[in-house]
RNA sequence: GCGCCCGUAGCUCAGCAGGAUAGAGCACGGGAUUCCUAAUCCCGGGGUCACAGGUUCGAGUCCUGUCGGGCGCACCA
C-alpha cells in the first residue's frame, strides 16, 4: 500500500474508533474523507478533512471533531504530531521513518512501484491517431498519438486489459479523391504532363512514388480507361501505400496498435445496416427533415427527408442523419457500427482521442453509444487541441498549397521521438501547445525533457562514481541500506516527493490524464537538482562519503529509488531514459 | 443563433475528487562553481484566479448569467 493509503486506512481506523465509543454516529460514509499533502508546509506533511465532512452528520462542530481525531491518531506510531487546525483540519506529520520505507518500497518493486490494479482486468478500448489514410501523418496527429499512447500504457500499467486500435477511414468520398489524384500522378510517371491539380484533390509530392509504382506494375493499361474500371484499384492501392506510410511514422514514435480496423471492411461485411436494424428495433429511427442550421448560410440548403437517428433522446442537441441524398451512408451511421462492433468485442469501456475540430461529434456519438448499449457502456472522448509549430519563437508556416506541410516524421526525425512525446505531455489535452524546435532540443532547464533527462543522467553518473569507488550499488545491498542516516531537510524534502508518485499514478489514471506524469517528473527532477546542488555548498551532504559507507548507501538508496520513478514514469510517456547527456 | 473547450503573475502554464495565506518556469534584481556533470541551484519583488450572482463550513475548482478567445454546426471526413 502506498503512504497516502496506508495514511488514509489510519484515518478510517482511527475514526471507527470514534464510533465505537460512541463519539460519532454508526452510519456515516467516509468516501469523501481524503488524505492529501498540503500546500503549505506549515499545514504538516499530511492534513485530512474528515471531521469537516462529518461535522454536520455528526452534530458536532468541526474542532471538536477534529480535535478527537487528533487525539485518536496521536496514538499511532507513525504519528509524531497531529494538530486540530481552523476550520476543522487534522494536520499530521509523520515519523521520517513513515517516508523513508518508500525508498525501499521502491527499490524492492522496481518500476512496478505505485503500480495499482486499478483495472483489475477490466477491457478498455483506446482509439487513437486514426488519421484518413490520404497522406502522411502531420505534428497535430501526433500530439492526438502520443496522448492515447501514453493514456494506454498508463492504463496498461494500472490493471487494464488495453486494446489499442486505430481507425482506418478508407471509405468514403475522400478515398475517391485519393484515387484520382494518384492516378494524375499515375499518368505523370507515364510521361505525361497534368498541370496543376484540381480543387479537392491531393497534390502532395507523397503521391508521387504511388503513382509510379502503378505505372510499373499496369504499363498504360489504365492511363486513358474510364474512370470506372481504375477508380477502385487505385484507392485501394493508394489507401494501402498510405497506411504503410502512416505505419512508419508510428513506428518512429514508437507507437503500435494492437487492431486496425477498415471502415471499408465494415461497410463491405454489411455492419451499417446490421448496426441500423439494431438501432431500428429499439424505435430509434425515423425519417425526417431537419431545420436548416443557424449561423452561417448554407447555398445549396434543400429541406430533405433523411434517415434520422433520435440523438436528442440521448442528450445531443439535434436528430442526426444517417444516410445521404447519394444513398450512402454518412460517416456517422459508419461510427455508429464500428462501435457497436467495439461493443460487441467486449467493451463497455471506450477512449477515442480526437482533434479538438470535431468537438461538436462527441454528443452524437456518446448518444449512440449509450442507445445501443442501453447505458451499459461508456464513451470517453478525449480532446487534442492544436500545436502551434514554431522555429526559434517564429511561426512555422505550413502552407498546403505550396505543398510545405510539416509532416510529423520531419520533426520526429529532427529532435527525436523521446522529445517529441515527453513535450506533447507538458499541456494538459485541451489546452493549445507551443511546440518550438529550437526550444525543445535545447538543453537547459527551461527545457522539461532535458531537465528530467538531466537528473537521470546524473543519478547514473553518481552510480557510475559509486562503482568505481568501490561503494555497493546493487540492489539487494541498497535495500539493506540504513535509511534512518536520511536526514537532512533537502533529502527528506526528496524522499516525501517520492512517496508521491504512487497517488501521482492513481489519479493520472483515475483522470485519464498522463500528462500529470510529466509534471510529477519535473517537480521531481527538481528537488534532485536542488539536493545535488546543496551537496556543492555542503560537501557533508554529496552522495558519495567515502568515511562514512554507511551513510553513502543510504544516499544511494535514495537515489536509485528517484531514479526508478523516473525511469518508470518516462517509460509510460514512452520515453527512454538517458544515462548520460549527448 | 446554437453546442463544446478555454480565460490564473508582464509572458508560458500547473493547480491534485470543493480545502487552509493560489504555485512553477520565463523575464527582471541579487547570489552560489577547490566539488558526484554550474547543462544546475538559492534568495527577492510581482495576482480583483475575465465579470456578476448562487450552492457550501469552505469555490480558481461546482451551478446560472454576462464579456472575451478558439473550434464546430444537413447531405464532408
Amino acid at each position: 500500500m502506498s503512504a497516502f493509503a496506508r495514511l488514509a486506512a489510519l484515518v478510517r481506523a482511527a475514526l471507527a474508533r470514534l464510533q465505537e465509543r460512541g463519539e460519532l454516529p454508526r452510519d456515516l460514509s467516509f468516501d469523501a474523507v481524503v488524505v492529501e499533502p498540503p500546500r503549505d508546509p506549515a499545514h504538516g506533511e499530511a492534513a485530512t478533512n474528515a471531521a469537516l465532512l462529518l461535522a454536520k452528520p455528526a452534530g458536532k462542530p468541526p474542532m471538536e471533531l477534529a480535535r478527537a481525531l487528533a487525539a485518536a491518531l496521536a496514538r499511532e506510531p507513525e504519528v509524531v504530531a497531529a494538530r486540530a487546525a481552523p476550520p476543522g483540519f487534522v494536520n499530521l506529520d509523520l515519523d521520517p521513518d513513515f517516508w523513508r520505507a518508500e525508498i525501499r518500497a521502491a527499490l524492492e518493486a522496481g518500476t512496478d512501484y505505485g503500480r495499482l490494479d486499478l483495472g483489475r482486468g477490466r477491457p478498455v478500448n483506446v482509439e487513437y491517431c486514426s488519421a484518413n489514410p490520404t497522406g502522411p501523418l502531420h505534428v497535430g496527429h501526433g500530439r492526438g498519438t502520443v496522448v492515447g499512447d501514453a493514456l494506454a500504457n498508463l492504463l496498461a500499467h494500472m490493471g487494464y486489459r488495453v486494446t489499442r486500435e486505430y481507425y482506418v477511414n478508407d471509405a468514403g468520398a475522400q478515398i475517391e479523391a485519393l484515387a484520382r489524384s494518384v492516378h494524375l500522378r499515375y499518368r505523370e510517371a507515364l510521361g505525361e504532363p497534368i498541370g496543376s491539380f484540381p480543387e479537392g484533390l491531393y497534390p502532395g509530392e507523397y503521391l508521387v512514388p504511388v503513382g509510379r509504382a502503378l505505372a510499373e506494375r499496369y504499363g498504360d493499361r489504365y492511363r486513358t480507361a474510364p474512370e470506372s474500371e481504375w477508380l477502385d484499384l487505385f484507392g485501394r492501392e493508394a489507401v494501402a501505400a498510405m497506411l504503410a506510410r502512416i505505419r512508419e511514422d508510428l513506428a518512429a514514435l514508437g507507437v503500435r496498435h494492437d487492431v486496425f480496423t477498415s471502415e471499408r471492411a465494415l461497410v463491405e461485411a454489411g455492419k451499417v445496416e446490421e448496426a441500423l436494424d439494431f438501432l431500428k428495433s429499439k424505435g430509434l429511427l425515423y425519417t425526417g427533415t431537419l431545420p436548416a442550421p443557424k449561423g452561417k448560410p448554407i447555398e445549396d440548403w434543400e429541406p430533405v427527408p433523411q434517415l434520422l437517428f433520435k440523438a436528442t433522446a440521448f442528450g445531443d442537441d439535434t436528430d442526426r442523419p444517417l444516410k445521404r441524398s447519394t444513398g450512402h451512408w454518412t460517416y456517422f451511421a459508419a461510427d455508429i457500427a464500428y462501435h457497436l462492433d467495439k461493443w460487441r468485442r467486449g467493451f463497455d469501456w471506450m477512449i477515442d482521442v480526437w482533434g479538438a475540430d470535431h468537438a461538436g461529434y462527441v454528443k452524437r456519438l456518446q448518444a449512440a453509444v449509450k442507445a445501443f448499449s442501453d447505458g451499459a457502456a461508456t464513451l470517453d472522448v478525449r480532446l487534442c487541441q492544436l500545436v502551434n509549430l514554431l522555429d526559434g519563437g517564429k511561426p512555422l508556416r505550413m502552407s498546403k498549397r505550396a505543398g510545405r506541410i510539416v509532416t510529423l516524421r520531419d520533426v520526429v526525425e529532427e529532435v527525436g521521438k523521446d522529445v517529441f512525446r515527453f513535450v506533447m505531455l507538458t499541456r494538459k489535452n485541451d489546452a493549445p501547445l507551443d511546440f518550438d524546435l529550437v526550444a525543445v532540443t535545447e538543453q537547459s532547464k527551461d527545457n522539461p525533457v532535458f531537465y528530467v533527462q538531466y537528473a537521470h543522467a546524473r543519478i547514473c553518473s553518481v552510480f557510475r562514481h559509486a562503482r568505481e569507488q568501490g561503494f555497493p550499488t546493487a540492489r539487494e545491498e541498497l535495500v539493506r541500506a540504513p535509511l534512518e542516516r536520511l536526514s537532512d531537510p533537502a533529502e527528506l524534502a526528496l524522499v516525501r516527493a517520492l512517496a508521491l508518485w504512487p497517488r501521482c499514478l492513481e489519479q493520472a489514471a483515475r483522470h485519464g490524464e498522463p500528462h500529470r506524469l510529466a509534471f510529477f517528473l519535473v517537480d521531481l527532477a527538481g528537488l534532485f537538482h536542488a539536493l545535488w546542488t546543496k551537496g556543492k555548498e555542503h560537501p557533508e551532504l554529496r552522495f558519495l562519503v567515502a568515511e562514512d559507507r554507511p551513510l553513502a548507501l543510504a544516499r544511494l538508496a535514495l537515489l536509485a529509488a528517484v531514479r526508478t520513478v523516473i525511469a518508470a514514469g518516462l517509460g509510460i510517456i514512452g520515453v527512454q531514459p538517458v544515462e548520460e547527456l549527448g
